[in-house]
DNA sequence: ACATTCACG
DNA sequence: ACGTACGTGAATGTG
């Protein structure tokens, strides 16, 4: 037996709790029964706790700011100056942060004159010395300097949640920079939060180049005499007294006088009755029951748990109508692949708040009871992921029908993350944490299986059931305030059951087309491969960035245009201005395309032809930040179309049966009429009125010329702008798509808006209403939350821009194509039609009918599409057809 | 697991 | 002073 580390841990009180007040938004919903703001204090509360269960320190310190004034605004009295005022919701919160530690045991402490930070710094040291382990908690990266040898900084990463650990061999493989160089480089760039100047014009990337050079900010002056002459080298000169003084202001003192001792701040026992009081006065109630729970206290009352009543049916004779009866129960289906067109189910549950019914697939399935109840649409369910659900089931043949409610979608709704697989993700949205993860149950990666305790399986597909029930009801109240049923009753959730359809139809795939080409593609990389090897004048791993980065720009000497984190770039953008410069250079973006179609599409496609000769993709519905759809497994939305070589893969997609086609038709322009429609811009909407041609009138407009005066060049140009104006225009973005320079780019941004000042106004109008509301709309009202907006940092902030900008034109085509996929079904049956629609390419729907059919087709589609919603300017859509997807 | 690259709209 | 066009998925190499 080793006796016990002895552990301190060290939060930065001031840092985190300001993070922690950022770290939630939604004010609104953190206010206590007396008015308070309580966002920071409950992010603050689960940092600590995730933090000292993740720990489990003996010894622990929150180190607060004591003042304004520190020996630092001695040294320069600008220090922290011009920062905004704190916000009063935050301040009003400063007096509870020390009213919990002292509920959990937890000393704190400030130092007059002193920063957290230089606390921090004294005691970490100190414990150091005696043998810790010292891990320091912060939302500040200055505090990285203090990576020792047995002490761990851990900087809070995206709000208060997730940390990203730094210890010296991290930061030399971060920075290539020691600890100590970590202050240099302070000191050489500023801060700009902290208020101090640093040398101009130098940031992050100049003083590390600089620290790797010279060591330390003494050994770049020592040597600046050396330096050729530059713009830097003169800011350096100039900026020499400033730089001093920052490295001085950016050291975190080691020798505080803090008058604790090491015992002095040993965790000590939880004060639950004084920690109860503050959560009550909080409203925190669910910490409540977790309290309880830790402890052996029995007369606070009973602690919601996630219990539930359940039983597990073993034979069909278990079965009885009773359990059926019921409307609106919850139904579940495990599966424990995602891919849903392959696996089998596992178990499955189905029942109400007060019961639940498990049972497994071999009973189930056989029972008409059962199966009728699936089939029976007046018998509604609430499930979570219906197109899942129903694919699932109907791989077993069985009918699956009376979808109220989709959870999965419900919350995708509510707020667009990341979230599709598991259900246990979904619920801690809505603070529902007491169901257990899935890989908790199952396990990951290869052990990821069965459970050998069954018990523990059909537990947690019962609570499934339990937690579907009450997120129903959260979401749909939700929903309706938000305004959101249209969208979710009347498109999303039937839009569920139409992507089954394509999902489960497929689209057929030859595979002897893709060998044939396999063959030919395989000779041809073999022969490119040799001819850059010999001029290489070695083989190396073509597919390998880094083999090839050392090739062109070490051996062959090539300039370098661009680096990535890693090493070179070897992109395609760069390759290509290096055309020319070596034969090589032709050889490798052949072989690039080549590669590129034969490993994902050629090779790679035949692997998800099924035994029915088809491709089944899989759509995702909530997964796209904007709402569009994805596919995956494969993606069929990604199939080559702009290289004729890649083009030719479509040849092998092909209707079901003989004597039938492939029909397509796809909206022109879509984004760009959403864009004239919201913006209302007059000008824009006359040219799409008179049927123009968008790039060209764009090009008349801002090079000032008659139509006839308008070169393909212009044409170009103004297509690039309309695309950068959709994507929340910046002037970098345009020069590298046109591959000129910034200034110019300005020009053409300038010219446009001065002729479109509409467009102009509605860029500026959309970013300010978003960042009032928290969210950016479509016109269905599809919601997506940017947080960012608000943000310090100008890249992020200047990202979240371009999402306001661009998620409203994007997001509400993606509506608008869904729409008509709706319309599309019905029309289809109403018609008549054998024809099946299969595939959505965001603006295109992919059919196979008849041929019979296809002068129909060119009529309905067409139809359907063009006014699945009506726009201040008409939508336009063209169609096509083939014996293949490439004709088509 | 992450970074790079490139296929599509 | 900073470093980016918007939205995706898949293959590959590398740590």
């Amino acid at each position: 037996m080793t006796t016990k580390q002895k552990k301190l841990v060290l939060f930065d009180g001031s840092s985190l709790a300001f993070r922690a007040f950022f770290a939630i938004q939604n004010l609104e919903s953190f206010v206590n029964k007396n008015g308070l703001h309580t966002n920071a204090l409950y992010a603050f509360h689960a940092m600590m706790t995730s933090v000292l269960d993740k720990e489990n320190p003996t010894h622990a310190l929150v180190a607060w700011d004591a003042g304004k004034t520190t020996f630092r605004t001695e040294m320069y009295d600008e220090y922290k100056g011009g920062r905004q005022s704190t916000p009063s919701e935050f301040k009003e919160q400063m007096p509870f942060f020390n009213v919990l530690l002292d509920g959990f045991g937890i000393s704190h402490y400030g130092l007059v004159n002193y920063e957290a930070d230089d606390i921090i710094g004294t005691l970490a040291m100190k414990a150091a010395n005696d043998g810790f382990e010292v891990v320091i908690i912060s939302g500040d990266r200055d505090l990285i300097q203090l990576a020792r040898p047995n002490v761990r900084v851990d900087i809070t990463k995206r709000g208060v949640s997730q940390l990203e650990s730094y210890t010296p061999e991290v930061i030399r493989e971060k920075y290539e920079l020691t600890t100590e160089q970590i202050i240099d480089m302070k000191g050489l760039m500023g801060d700009s939060s902290d208020n101090y100047p640093g040398v101009t014009k130098v940031g992050e990337k100049t003083a590390i180049k600089l620290l790797k050079e010279y060591e330390s900010m003494e050994g770049v002056y020592e040597n600046i005499d050396q330096m050729k002459p530059s713009k830097r080298k003169e800011h350096l000169i100039n900026d020499k007294d400033q730089a001093f003084l920052s490295k001085k202001l950016a050291r975190i003192a080691l020798d505080a006088p803090v008058d604790l001792s090491l015992d002095d701040i040993i965790v000590k026992e939880t004060d639950v009755e004084a920690l109860m009081s503050f959560y009550k006065d909080m409203n925190f109630n669910r910490f409540m029951s977790d309290l309880v729970s830790d402890t052996d206290i029995t007369d606070l009352p009973e602690p919601e748990q996630l219990t539930v009543d359940y039983t597990v049916i073993h034979t069909t004779d278990d079965l009885e109508e009773s359990m059926f009866a019921e409307d609106n129960q919850g139904l579940y289906v495990e599966m424990l692949i995602p891919n849903y067109h392959e696996g089998t189910p596992v178990i499955v549950a189905w029942g109400t708040a007060e019961h639940v019914y498990v049972g497994y697939p071999d009973v189930l399935f056989q029972s008409d009871l059962f199966v009728q109840w699936l089939k029976n649409s007046e018998k509604e369910k609430v499930v979570f992921d219906a197109k899942r659900t129903k694919v699932m089931l109907a791989r077993q043949h069985l009918t699956f029908s009376g979808v109220r409610d989709d959870v999965l979608i419900g919350s995708y709704l509510l707020n667009a993350k990341d979230h599709s697989k598991d259900l246990a993700e979904v619920a801690r949205e809505f603070d529902i944490d007491e169901l257990p993860f899935d890989e908790t149950i199952y396990g990951k990666g290869a052990k990821r299986g069965i459970p050998e305790d069954k018990q523990r399986m059909e537990e947690h597909v019962a609570r499934k059931i339990t937690v579907i029930l009450r997120l129903q009801a959260m979401e749909k109240a939700q929903l309706e305030k938000n305004e959101m049923m249209n969208l979710y009753e009347n498109l999303e959730l039937p839009l569920a059951l139409v992507l089954a359809k394509c999902e489960m139809q497929g689209i057929t795939v030859e595979r002897e087309q893709l060998q044939a080409m396999e063959k030919e593609f395989a000779i041809k990389l073999q022969e490119i491969e040799n001819d850059v090897y010999q001029i290489a004048g070695h083989a190396f791993n073509l597919n390998s960035p880094k083999q090839l980065g050392k090739v062109l720009f070490e051996e062959l000497e090539l300039p370098v245009i661009k680096k990535t984190k890693t090493g070179y770039s070897t992109a395609q953008s760069v390759l290509e201005k290096l055309q020319g410069k070596s034969p090589i250079i032709d050889y490798i973006l052949d072989y690039r395309q080549l590669s590129k179609l034969q490993s994902t599409y050629v090779a790679g496609l035949q692997d998800f032809i099924h035994e029915d000769g088809k491709i089944h993709t899989r759509f995702q519905q909530t997964l796209t930040a904007t709402g569009r759809l994805s596919s995956a497994d494969p993606n069929l939305q990604n199939i080559p179309i702009r290289s004729e070589e890649g083009r030719k893969i479509r040849k092998a997609f092909v209707p079901e049966h003989k004597g039938w086609k492939i029909f397509s038709s796809d909206y022109s322009q879509i984004e760009l009429r959403v864009l004239a429609h919201i913006s209302g811009d007059k000008h824009m909407q006359e040219v799409f009125r008179a049927g123009d041609d968008i790039h060209a009138s764009t090009a008349m407009k801002v090079y000032n010329v008659s139509r006839d005066e308008v070169t393909s060049n212009m044409r170009r140009s103004a297509k690039a702008v309309n695309f950068g104006i959709v994507y929340g225009i910046s002037d970098y973005g345009l020069s590298q798509n046109l591959n000129i320079s910034r200034k110019e780019a300005q020009v053409f941004i300038d010219a446009y808006f001065e002729n479109f000042p509409q467009i102009k106004s509605y860029m500026d109008d959309i970013v300010q209403s978003a960042k009032e509301k928290g969210y950016a709309e479509t016109l269905f009202k599809r919601r997506r939350y940017l947080p960012d907006l608000k943000a310090k940092n100008y890249n992020v902030r200047s990202f979240a821009e371009r999402n306001a900008m661009n998620t409203p034109i994007q997001g509400t085509a993606a509506d608008i194509i869904k729409f008509a996929m709706l319309e599309m079904d019905q029309a289809l049956q109403r018609e008549n039609l054998e024809a099946n629609m299969l595939l959505q390419v965001h603006d295109e729907l992919i059919f196979e009918a008849p041929e019979s059919e296809i002068p129909k087709l060119e009529k309905l589609v067409p139809e359907v599409m063009e006014h699945a919603v009506e726009l201040a300017i008409p939508l336009t859509v063209e169609s096509s057809y083939g014996d293949n997807w490439y004709e088509a």
